[in-house]
DNA sequence: CCCAAAGTACGGTGGGTGTCAAACTTTGAT
DNA sequence: ATCAAAGTTTGACACCCACCGTACTTTGGG
């Protein structure tokens, strides 16, 4: 029952796995304040979109670093990405399927979104004829 | 292609019917910031329980009058709910279906929620023996 | 060994918003 | 005509949180 992971001596002391809450703990609560923020919701988005782990760094945010830091420790404690260090670099994954488990339907409502804004864009376009 | 509505000469000028917008130009940002906070949520989900029009009062919430009417006025510009007058009373009604059409599966998680709510009430009265 | 890269931690600031009380409006009833 | 009920409006206030810069830590490479 011991949730503190028991470190099998073979790895330095320091572990550099961040703790990541259990689904099941998570409340709606948490979890609209999480994506209230118009910046999380585009990284929660970026990760959907490329399917696989990326480092904070790549996903071009219009924050600063410590900002950006922060938004992705929000996004973990909500339940929504897990987080593991490779080298110096932070990697970040969506919990798509769990988190889908939990919240059904969240997660493709935010997809949609992005789907949404490419629409207006190009109806926007369309409907500027000059200027 | 007139938005406004052209009043039909016959209804008195002060139409005591507010505005409601066109749920297509409700924005996702919008909706979640109308539903981060809880007391908006309680409103929704009694709405939604009652199954009918209810006016301000017999909601309750933690809450004064000023401020109930605050988290009303921001459920409507949401597009979450339709108000209409009955006497000196404003009656409350979900949006529901139109709604879960531009937002599927929204509002289903907020009625879970309710559900949770109960469920977690029960669990700790199970496993608080005695004190 | 030292430096650059990638984040993290911390303190401080500004704007937004949930809150209330008080005054006001409208309606229906006495 | 007057009064109570139900909401609304209008400040004012307090707290929260997104944001930034700076200093710091860890890691990998030259």
């Amino acid at each position: 029952m011991a949730r503190t992971a028991p470190r099998t001596g073979s790895t330095p002391a320091r572990d550099r796995v961040p703790p990541h809450p259990d689904l099941r703990t998570i409340t709606l609560q948490q979890v609209l304040e999480a994506l209230v923020d118009p910046v999380r919701r585009q990284i929660v988005r970026a990760l959907h979109a490329a399917g696989e782990d990326l480092p904070c760094g790549v996903i071009e945010l219009p924050v600063s670093k410590s900002t950006a830091t922060h938004h992705f420790h929000v996004l973990r404690e909500a339940g929504l990405i897990r987080q593991h260090y490779v080298g110096t670099s932070r990697m970040n994954a969506l919990r798509g399927e769990e988190f889908s488990e939990r919240f059904p339907g969240l997660l493709e409502t935010l997809v949609a979104e992005a789907e949404q804004r490419r629409v207006r864009a190009l109806a926007d376009l369309a409907l500027q004829p000059a200027r």
